[in-house]
DNA sequence: GGTTATTGTGAATATGGATTCATATTATGA
DNA sequence: TCATAATATGAATCCATATTCACAATAACC
């Protein structure tokens, strides 16, 4: 047997046989929903037999909420970064909104996946529930932040941070969903320059002076 | 039998037990989702036989589709109207912002079952997606033409009108629906006038000079 | 009161789909 | 090559629930 420092070729290939079953069962849920795709779906899709997504996952909940979480986890890191640093606030919300732009383009699928089901009200289980709840903490409170901070360096309007928050982040989860169902359509980069403009008008303080921290 | 003036006692009787399955299937699925409720529970609630529900409405979904479509359009003639006049744009807005407390508080069931559904994925078949599109575009097209008026007025600024129409009522969306999950807790008409607070500041010219038309 | 039409009943049926498990297949190590 | 363990298989099981339908209750009319 391996040792603990180098996975053996078996663990490895059980990895990527999870990986597979994940993956298929990922493209359903994002395209139909949780409740409109069976096990038997996802195992014709990742080329296994019924039972065997049972040697992987307890239960289909189990998978779908395995994927949720890997997911969203994916996506909090692909913008929540934007908005670290130390540089202008202006700067941040503005990286921030464009990031979304490469999340729709490189996670589309992903997005799918959790803005549907997240909004919705399809699944169960307090897991899910608390889930959902932690990851919107997240992007409220670093996203309030930022806004506070700007307030503070009279970069922005006086505007209770975290209602705006709230306000930019739905309106961004929105806007994605909409692009994600038809890419081809939306212009997205467009409509988040468009976002943009209707936020700063409002955040960001029309006489130009700056009292700065 | 009676003539077509004067809906027989019969006829009252008929319709008022109608009303009370929907009624109740109202209640169960703004609670629980479209999917964890069953036909069962629905006529146990209505205190009728589960058979008795297929001599009102040929199948589940189409039970639930006949309260999708009453519910949207009682809740878009309470909003829509504060839109028409010759009013100040401004004004309009801010009553229609407003106007989404009575909303919350007088249908706060109703609305969740419209919200919670159309924005996920539970539902199947295209006369769903259809109302939902078609919902949307009523909302979207008077918001947005009543902003282009403002802007033409030189009471907003100019920012594409149909965006910013939209990041508005995926705001209120949002703000409501957690409003509607528990209501104790979220100050829904303090919050609402925060929205104001954001997107007047952004949509408002804040040099007061108006061109007028 | 008896006859017929309407409406309600709920046990029985049908279906879909999650989960299980006895078996087959494949890998491992001697 | 054989014995054993680990995986994979997919038909069978089990369960939930939408839908049906033969029958019962009720109302309407004579």
């Amino acid at each position: 047997m391996a040792s603990a420092m180098e996975p053996s070729r078996k663990e490895r290939e059980r990895l990527q046989h999870r990986q597979e079953i994940l993956s298929a069962a990922l493209q359903l849920f994002a395209e139909k929903g949780f409740h409109n795709v069976s096990m038997q779906e996802i195992a014709t899709a990742a080329q296994f037999a019924t039972g065997t997504l049972y040697n992987f996952f307890p239960s289909k909940e189990d998978l779908f909420f395995e994927l949720l979480v890997a997911t969203a986890d994916a996506g909090l890191d692909l913008i929540l970064p934007v908005l670290e640093g130390t540089d202008d606030e202006r700067d941040k919300l503005s990286l921030f909104i464009r990031s979304h732009e490469r999340f729709a383009r490189e996670q589309a699928v992903a997005l799918r996946l959790y803005l549907l089901e997240s909004r919705g009200w399809c699944l169960p289980g307090p897991k899910v529930e608390a889930k959902k709840k932690e990851i919107d903490a997240r992007v409220t409170s670093r996203l309030s932040n930022v806004i506070a901070a700007g307030i503070r360096k009279g970069l922005f309007n006086d505007i209770d941070p975290v209602v705006a928050a709230k306000c930019l982040s739905a309106v961004l989860e929105s806007l994605i969903l909409v692009a994600a169902e038809d890419p081809q359509v939306v212009d997205l980069p467009a409509n988040l320059e468009k976002v943009e403009a209707v936020f700063f008008r409002g955040l960001v303080n029309s006489s130009g002076d700056k009292r700065d921290a």
